[in-house]
DNA sequence: TAGTGGTCTAGACCACCGG
DNA sequence: CGGTGGTCTAGACCACTAT
């Protein structure tokens, strides 16, 4: 007699995962009760249960009370994205970090700002544009606007030290974020800051913070030509 | 007396996340130990558990063994992006999919993409090249490698009919996959195809995917101008 | 080695929703 | 209405790691 070990949550998955993989159930099949499973594989339903919102999370598996466990009709490829803050992601890199200030101000926003923010009443935003360097070289050219009635507290920072970047992931915590990538032909004036012609095809990475219904800063981050995003594993 | 009715996980992460955006706690701090805060808020210890676990997946707090719990020094934006099979994509925004197939033949991988794949045995995949259209416009145009080894079967399909995209995402599961956004200067040929200019700036997805280790495809989905990618949520 | 998070269990009740 | 997943509890033990 061989003593088995107690199965893990993680070990459910698995032989869940693998039944999927191996073809034994097909997109659209239902799966097994919850508690079926748990009394095939000798464990209780909560370790079942833990197993099973895991392949939820991951897109593989769709439940639904009363309706049960089906394997997705339509599959989605769900991948996770960590953006840092803009200095260490430099340092991460091996580079050496820099940052130089462009201009700061205030003034009105454009519509288009204003929308991304999803502000009713125009006012006056901070606008902050900035450039951000790896080994001297540049590495992301980011304009940003910033909500004064959220974030009044900038106004006291010397953001030609501090990268409004930094001071605002430190010092305000948000509760939603969108993020939004395209890519963009240089015009002149961002060629030239990033140190490339004009009409190169660069990445760019938009992303607007709010607390609560709040909003914080709506960002556009230029990357310099050839920087790429990859998933987190 | 009022009579409270039970915490919930969500309750007691959105107590606790509310402490770290009211500044009660700043980056850095330790928070209690799940027993305490079971405690102090009067419910069991895996409902705090569970509260804390979602607090350290989206990237708010650290948790390690006798280390404790801390807000996360660095906080990283974390997102998630759902990517669907193309034929989805198009009709979720409206459009009327349509597809052809360019080009489908073995050949000898280059070693980029023998290195995408992690596989150090050269040897011949099948190249698929095929353009995805809405409302009979050119939509994304993808430069697939598909390993024989793994997914023979691809042979049998007749992919003038069935994308490889919907084939393989039906039929061949994967256990892993990563992602890869940049932008490249459209070239001459790639123009036309998307019904644009040489050197206009166009947003590419790479995608690979594996069973266990075993290599399945890689794709290069180079898409229209103007397209974006936005986070699901 | 001791403190802290991670997990498993068995049981109970609830919330949702398909038939 | 009844079946299914979602959650809470109380307790136990384990695994990791800071001290």
């Amino acid at each position: 007699m061989t003593v088995r070990s107690r199965l893990s949550w993680k070990d459910v998955r698995d032989t869940v995962h693998d039944a999927i993989l191996s073809g034994q159930y097909v997109p659209g099949d239902r799966l097994p009760r919850d508690a079926d499973i748990a009394s095939s594989l000798n464990c209780a339903r909560s370790t079942v249960q833990r197993a099973m919102q895991d392949l939820s999370d991951s897109g593989l598996v769709e439940r639904r009370r009363k309706g049960g466990t089906h394997v997705r009709l339509d599959p989605v490829t769900r991948a996770t994205l960590d953006i840092p803050i803009t200095r260490r992601e430099v340092e991460q890199k091996g580079g050496r970090y820099g940052y130089q200030l462009i201009r700061q101000q205030q003034q009105t926003p454009p519509h288009k700002v204003l929308a991304a923010l999803e502000m009713t009443t125009p006012q006056d935003l901070l606008r902050v544009e900035a450039l951000h360097l790896s080994d001297c070289q540049p590495y992301m050219l980011e304009d940003r606007w910033i909500c004064l009635d959220t974030a009044p507290e900038i106004l006291d920072i010397d953001l030609s030290v501090q990268s409004a970047n930094e001071w605002l992931v430190l010092n305000k915590p948000y509760s939603r974020c969108d993020l939004r990538f395209y890519a963009i032909s240089a015009d002149e004036k961002t060629a030239d800051f990033l140190g490339t012609n004009a009409g190169a095809a660069l990445f760019v990475i938009e992303r607007t913070t709010w607390i609560e219904t709040a909003p914080i800063t709506t960002v556009r981050a230029i990357t310099r030509p050839g920087y790429q995003l990859l998933t987190s594993s």
